[in-house]
DNA sequence: CGACCATTTGATATGGATCAAGCGATGTGG
DNA sequence: CCACATCGCTTGATCCATATCAAATGGTCG
């Protein structure tokens, strides 16, 4: 059972924050039109960035590397909500409390908003309003695409997660994954050995190529689109 | 392929809203305090509500009855989003267009309101907008559960459907399911035998009982809930 | 080089899908 | 009022995709 009550380290790990001051920096916090007051943060690799059941106080954005956000079942079954990468903001699917806990895939870095200088400022301002509701709308219509991929037989899932990932990274035809095959089973609700399968069978049938593990080249892309059903 | 052009039959059958003219109604929007422009509007059992790819020009609040959102596959897998009962508002899960289609579970009654008017006075109105936002976001934590249902056995699954309606409706022991077996399979991503099954297996151990197929009794939450993982 | 960890590969087991038949309620026409 | 068609649901038999268990491989770091 995880604690109900226990700080987040973004809070513990920063100074001046605990304190009741933030400190002052000016940046862009919302697809970049609006000026906010935030904090950049780093953490290592599996450092978790908040508990589930933590009180959320907090909005974050990646700056640089990868955050996944999970929750982990009673007998141990994880499974990994979202992955969240350079300019993605998170921390929002949430009333008072996160229902999901957050670490860090790779060294990561984060801006850490204070959720209720956000509330307030939308109270005010109608169109940062419209962002956060816009954003959660966002977020929302993700979630919707992960139900339509869980329902899909182990090829398509994967097939639909390389695709995913290849749009969101915007790179060509090779992209560089942040995350283990056992982070990528958890997302699509797989074992590790069935990822592993699957990829090594469209390296086969010459779909994709698999220079190392981390590094995937989508060589045949309308073949793939075709296996995503 | 579905039309991307085809017109909402909300739309279609309203008198007046095509014209410009919505009847004027006071009427609670939202939980209760908000008083908003709407109009009520019958569906019977099947009928389409809005399609997917339509405008999503209005707002449904659900007066009487049950509404299921669904996607196509591809291959003719259908995948429930979400059921919707009495006092659920639904259609805010979108951005310009409805991603998912909309149909009537059994007759019903369903106010519909205008999504410009909402957003014109949101704009001016902080808490209309933290109304709104607050709607998407218990409707992402919603879709959040839904995920972790889908990973879950097809008798968790079950159990879990189970407890969700059965807190829904706030019913005693005795829950009256509106949808067939079809309809929870395709949102629990199952089979109808499966369904059937696991039913009928959860009665054999006296967790529940089948008085008829549309009418389950709870006889054991302990049991289920200690079967919901 | 050797330990460690992530990944791949292989062999087998199994939960749920699929295919097929039976059953019970509801409705319709004779 | 009954014979019969229809539809939703249940039950049975078999199959298959993915999980599970187990071992081999490979890459990284001391």
């Amino acid at each position: 059972m995880l604690s109900q009550t226990t700080i987040s380290p973004a809070v513990r790990h920063m100074p001046g924050i605990s304190a009741g001051r933030l400190p002052l920096r000016d940046c862009h916090l919302l697809s970049g039109s609006i000026e906010m007051i935030g904090a950049p943060m780093s953490f290592c690799r599996n450092e978790e960035i908040f508990g589930e059941g933590e009180p959320a106080d907090y909005l974050y954005k990646v700056i640089s590397g990868t955050v996944r956000t999970y929750k982990v079942l009673a007998d141990g079954r994880r499974q990994i909500q979202a992955f969240y990468l350079p300019g993605d903001i998170f921390g929002l699917d949430t009333g008072d409390d996160h229902t999901v806990s957050a670490e860090a895939v790779s060294d990561t870095k984060i801006l850490v908003i204070k959720r209720s200088a956000v509330v307030a400022l939308a109270q005010r301002d109608g169109d940062v309003a419209r962002r956060l509701w816009d954003l959660t709308a966002r977020e929302l219509h993700r979630v919707q695409e992960h139900v339509l991929l869980l329902i899909k037989t182990a090829q398509e899932r994967v097939v639909g997660f390389l695709l995913e990932m290849a749009e969101r990274v915007h790179a060509g035809r090779e992209i560089e994954l942040p995350m283990s095959r056992q982070d990528i089973a958890d997302y699509l609700g797989l074992t590790i050995e069935t990822v592993s399968r699957t990829l090594t069978q469209l390296a086969t049938t010459a779909a994709i190529e698999l220079p190392s593990s981390r590094r995937i080249v989508l060589r045949n892309r309308a073949a793939l689109s075709r296996l995503n059903a």
